[in-house]
DNA sequence: AAAAAAT
């Protein structure tokens, strides 16, 4: 890739000695601004790929440290296992933005908490994997990091991750979820007869990481550094708060230096405050404008729908018709109801589909999202269990059956779940589209009220009856 | 029953 003006001139991150409060943060006092260059692509063959738009990150630093951003990774001074596993495992080339922004701060000591927001499919499992991989003693087996995250499938995605990338590395990783559900008493048994966790890395879904914990079974002692991937989600009220400040503050008691990672695309005003009074005195902090979290990639629609079997007829007939040739795609849908609903009225109308949601067996879920991953399922119908982090590189169409809504106010969108939706399409600069199926005016308030929070406009497709519309559309998006 | 999560 060529190089930019903004290459040559190194930034440096600015040091900044004053407090971090969030009054602060609002002016901006200590925040400094930097441009580096676009994302690195390694796929350009690929016809559905396209350089994302540079973005910015807002960068905020406290402490004295000075950082320097990463253009290569040779710069970071990884290990050679490590940096043999970013190039011939993960093939990578460069540093993506938020990695190369980002892991200076990780890998520096004197090793701050990090509050770390980028755009969906920018990179960012990549910089929590090598923050801690590289902080590892090889020597030392017992448990130096860990990683929570808010399902079983993302803890099993990243720790493939990790494992890729640390292939020559040596370094010992498990996942820490629950294998075994109420009459599964064997896989029960089976547990609370294991020996303690000796892997280097745990990653794991808060409850299980806690259980552990207290049956001693997973030692504080030598952690060294700890994640929140999808943090945002891990620190909401109505997400994981009580268990992730649980773990912190088992750890900060034997652990009180453990460096603290929190990742996501998104972080609400609420959500931001707290994660800043959390975390250690002077942290670093990375934000992406709520309005320039959208990816350019990523083309949105909304379609009206007269009612229920529209939609229905709408995804069949208009968009999978097409849809098949250009990727995968990932229906959501609001309820585990409405999943199984859906996907029986497809399969009844002769239209094969697969559906995850939380209420199926494990074996179940990992057997879909195997399929899926392999490529052998074209369309998945998901509950918002899917809607973060998850990774497949092939889907680009995103179809909102229902659009996300606050639990305990239905007529407010939920906004972060929106935009994490979205971004399972479009991963790291491909192109993608989203339909988002309306039915009523409740739904057509909610849409706008997503548009104006982000600041886009979500274009109409004119008529659901017309085949032609939707072809120009995903020609509009670039998929055909 | 919002979904997820050792609920």
């Amino acid at each position: 890739m060529a190089a930019t003006a903004a290459d040559s001139a190194a930034p440096t991150i600015s040091a900044a000695d004053t407090t971090t409060h969030l009054a602060d943060l609002k002016h901006d006092a200590i925040a400094s601004e930097i441009e580096i260059g676009n994302l690195t692509i390694n796929e350009s063959n690929n016809k559905f790929f396209h350089d994302p738009e540079s973005s910015n990150i807002k960068t905020i630093t406290s402490g004295d440290t000075p950082y320097v951003s990463a253009f290569t990774f040779e710069e970071l001074n990884l290990l050679p296992e490590l940096l043999k596993g970013l190039y011939v495992e993960m093939k990578y080339e460069k540093p993506s933005k938020i990695q190369a922004i980002s892991l200076p701060m990780i890998l520096n000591p004197p090793y701050l908490d990090l509050i770390a927001q980028a755009h969906n499919g920018s990179g960012k499992t990549a910089c929590f994997t090598l923050g801690m991989l590289s902080r590892i003693d090889p020597k030392l087996k017992a448990p130096q990091a860990f990683c929570i995250c808010p399902t079983r499938e993302l803890a099993i995605q990243n720790l493939e991750v990790l494992r890729k990338m640390g292939k020559y590395s040596g370094i010992t990783s498990e996942c820490a979820i629950r294998a075994g559900f109420g009459n599964e008493f064997h896989k029960v048994k089976e547990q609370s007869i294991r020996p303690p966790i000796t892997s280097q890395i745990v990653i794991g879904t808060p409850g299980t990481i806690i259980h552990r914990i207290r049956a001693n079974k997973l030692s504080l002692s030598y952690l060294k550094i700890l994640v929140l991937d999808e943090a945002d989600h891990m620190l909401a009220e109505d997400g994981f708060k009580g268990d992730s400040v649980d773990i912190m503050s088992k750890i900060r008691c034997v652990n009180p230096q453990c460096q603290v990672l929190f990742f996501s695309a998104t972080f609400n005003e609420t959500v931001k405050e707290f994660a800043a009074k959390i975390v250690k005195g002077n942290h670093n902090q990375l934000f992406v404008k709520k309005e320039e979290l959208s990816l350019q990639s990523v083309k949105q629609y909304k379609v009206n729908c007269p009612d229920e079997l529209a939609k229905v007829m709408v995804i069949k007939d208009r968009i999978l018709e097409f849809g098949e040739r250009v990727g995968q795609t990932i229906i959501f849908v609001r309820t585990r109801n409405s999943a199984i609903t859906l996907h029986r009225t497809l399969v009844e109308i002769g239209y094969d589909v697969t559906t995850i949601q939380g209420a199926l067996k494990q074996e179940d879920r990992d057997k879909i999202v195997k399929e899926f991953k392999d490529g052998l399922t074209q369309v998945l119908i998901s509950t918002d269990l899917l809607a973060r982090g998850f990774d497949q590189d092939q889907v680009n169409l995103v179809i909102n059956y229902d659009l996300p809504v606050k639990h305990n106010h239905p007529t407010e969108p939920d906004c972060e779940v929106y935009m994490h939706r979205i971004g399972r399409a479009g991963r790291f600069g491909r192109k993608g589209a989203v339909f988002n199926l309306l039915c009523g005016d409740a739904d057509e308030k909610i849409m706008t009220k997503i548009e104006k929070h982000f600041g886009t406009e979500i274009a109409e497709v004119p008529d659901w009856r017309n085949e032609e519309d939707f072809v120009v559309a995903l020609r509009s998006a670039g998929l055909l």
